[in-house]
DNA sequence: CCTTGACCTGGAGCGCACTCCAGGTGCGAG
DNA sequence: CTCGCACCTGGAGTGCGCTCCAGGTCAAGG
């Protein structure tokens, strides 16, 4: 199994080494591993893991939602179906997004087009 | 041509007062008429802007931007083809921002498929 | 052995976009 | 005239999600 130190999750996943350590300390990221000096060993389940949170975090979720579904994740294959309960929910939440997003899109089409017919009238 | 309160200004453009008070304060609304008690009223072009600002932030255009664009229209019409040109600049960011939260809403579907492939499994 | 650069900790600070507050005023209804 | 609610001001406070800092440690290359 591979592993990976700090410098390269952050090539990996994107995440400054600030974030991860930021989301180590609340409880958004657990048990990885250490060094005998105290550095952080980082395993391909820990980059899955943040994959799933960067995924998580620019679709909009909450820290304290992604909090929640960590807590999930950490009380073992009970808590499934209410994982996938929340992931379903937020991939609503999502639709709802780009469906406003597309809407105000359309307004703000509209505003250009008429900037058009402005400058089409008085050129 | 109509004028509306305050209040009527927050039921029809859902900005609460706080913000329509902020907004005035840093220059992103101008030109507001008073009562001779002080009191503002607003006009219709007053609402057209404000539906413009609400447009606009609801598609994630940062406050700077925004006043940005204010101070183009302000300065009148020989601006009108930079400001067509920031909007469509964010015409244009707001298709990256629905690109980006559809392929990772991919990854979200994904992940909730496999935790259903797991329970089936199981099941 | 020494250097140097990546890494460690706890805690403070930041940027954004509001939001709330205290203390005071305007004005329509009764 | 008075009540009460909507509104006013300047300024402080909030919540989120990081981001930065000081001061120290670890470990690979020369």
């Amino acid at each position: 199994m591979q592993s990976y130190s700090p410098g390269q999750v952050v090539d990996k996943t994107g995440f400054s080494l600030d974030t991860l350590r930021y989301y180590e300390r609340i409880g958004l990221v657990g048990g990885v591993a250490r060094t005998s000096g105290g550095r952080r060993i980082f395993t391909d389940d820990d980059i899955g893991w943040l994959e799933i949170l960067r995924c998580l975090r620019d679709t909009g979720m909450p820290i304290a939602r992604m909090l929640r579904y960590a807590e999930l994740a950490r009380a073992g294959d009970e808590t499934i179906a209410e994982r996938v309960a929340l992931l379903e929910e937020h991939d609503r939440a999502v639709d709802d997004q780009v469906r406003n997003l597309r809407a105000q899109q359309r307004h703000l089409r509209d505003k250009i087009r008429w900037y058009r017919s402005l400058s089409a009238e008085s050129g």
